[in-house]
DNA sequence: TCAATAGTGTCTGTTAGACATTATGGA
DNA sequence: TCCATAATGTCTAACAGACACTATTGA
């Protein structure tokens, strides 16, 4: 059992083409939408993901939000990694290795420049097969974040009412919630705090205004709840 | 608001140095251990994380397997991706970008090579600063996943006592369980099935071993948790 | 006045943790 | 016999969801 190979403890380190993707997502009319930019006529699909290589020293973050900046025209909120992926899928720019970066930004922040266009999340044109591998990554670790990361308050805008909150909540988890049980959850997170503002919207009782301000305090400490399930 | 920098549709991809650096965890004597690798006299640290590029068209995972097993002697049973870094932190081969994996394998299977070394988690040798930071973030997304993912199963052997399988849980979460509640919470869960084989260790009641035999369920539908804490 | 939305109080079934008890082996 | 560990039953407090109700605005 000695006869394994050696261990490469300096392994010589081979020159890769990187690519740097990015999923911008943002709430748009009941749905969460991805900016997507138009692809030349030569591209095999119309669209795809704002993507670059980073620059020389540029962190994996940074040049995320350089290229989300240049699609979107403002910075996004928040970024979270998706991860790297190197299968043999075709990335628009032929890079070997892809690195799939979420960039979350409230719903009417920005201007997307001329070539760029938001798309429902389920109604998206034809991407190249590692893009489309990126998107589908990209929703998936939002929406199993979403109650770790405060992924929510950054696609909302600084100050939000209640609904609205559940709102996000509810697109990124694909489902209806309890307003009560919602409310009471978030009271007890000591996450949001009231303002003094109060907005109303055509008809009905006018909504408080709350903002995101997380209070310290410690983790739940609860049993393990073995949500795996397997479909 | 016109004069914003080109979309980089068509970037030139730039070349890139690239390592998989594995952070291979298995239970060792009531801790988690990670798998080191002596590093040459002339490194700055002792110690370092096995790695190694990627070989051409070889996927992050295929090139994960094959430097987790020289340096394990065997296969980890998972695999679990932590992220990519180029943060300027110094890498022992000085790669430009790192993409972490974790690996995970049961106790005692495989037989390490000479120079490498099981290290409990909680005390580690100097580190290039780089391979610090993976390992800090591989603990974190092994302990952040444990239930969403059949991780735990993966530390263990195919078959295992319910005793066994709590203390993994204890072992990730870094904190106790209560037994009643966790055997309910695992029966409610369908995850396991009972062998009919039966294991005596020492004094005490002999455990009956159960296997990982997950059941297809619909997901919980529970209400958002908020299970942010800043700490 | 009606329609629509915000926000809250109460009830009930479920569940997590505390505690106690039984079961079964080895020393 | 005693001790250690496995496995399970019961009680209780906390919690999630259902439902109903009040509050406050615009049409």
């Amino acid at each position: 059992m000695r006869d394994r190979p050696p261990v490469p403890i300096k392994a010589a380190v081979r020159r890769t083409t990187l690519a740097v993707d990015v999923v911008v997502l943002s709430p748009r009319t009941d749905a969460l939408a991805v900016l997507l930019i138009r692809a030349p006529a030569s591209a095999r699909e119309r669209w795809s993901l704002p993507w670059d290589a980073p620059q020389p020293g540029e962190g994996l973050e940074d040049a995320a939000a350089r290229i989300a900046n240049a699609a979107l025209g403002a910075a996004p909120a928040y970024f979270e990694q998706v991860g790297a992926l190197s299968d043999g899928r075709r990335h628009p720019g032929d890079a070997d290795v892809s690195v799939g970066i979420a960039a979350l930004s409230p719903a009417g922040v920005g201007l997307p420049i001329e070539d760029a266009e938001w798309f429902p999340l389920a109604s998206l044109p034809a991407l190249a097969p590692r893009h489309r591998t990126i998107v589908d990554r990209a929703a998936a670790v939002v929406r199993q974040r979403v109650d770790q990361s405060p992924l929510a308050f950054r696609l909302l805008a600084p100050t939000f009412t209640l609904s609205d909150l559940q709102g996000v909540y509810e697109l990124l988890l694909g489902r209806r919630l309890h307003k009560a049980s919602f409310r009471r959850a978030l009271q007890a997170s000591y996450l949001v705090e009231p303002t003094d503002e109060w907005r109303s919207e055509g008809r009905g009782r006018p909504a408080q205004l709350f903002r995101y301000a997380p209070k310290k305090r410690r983790g739940a400490r609860r049993g393990v709840r073995f949500d795996l399930f397997t479909e």
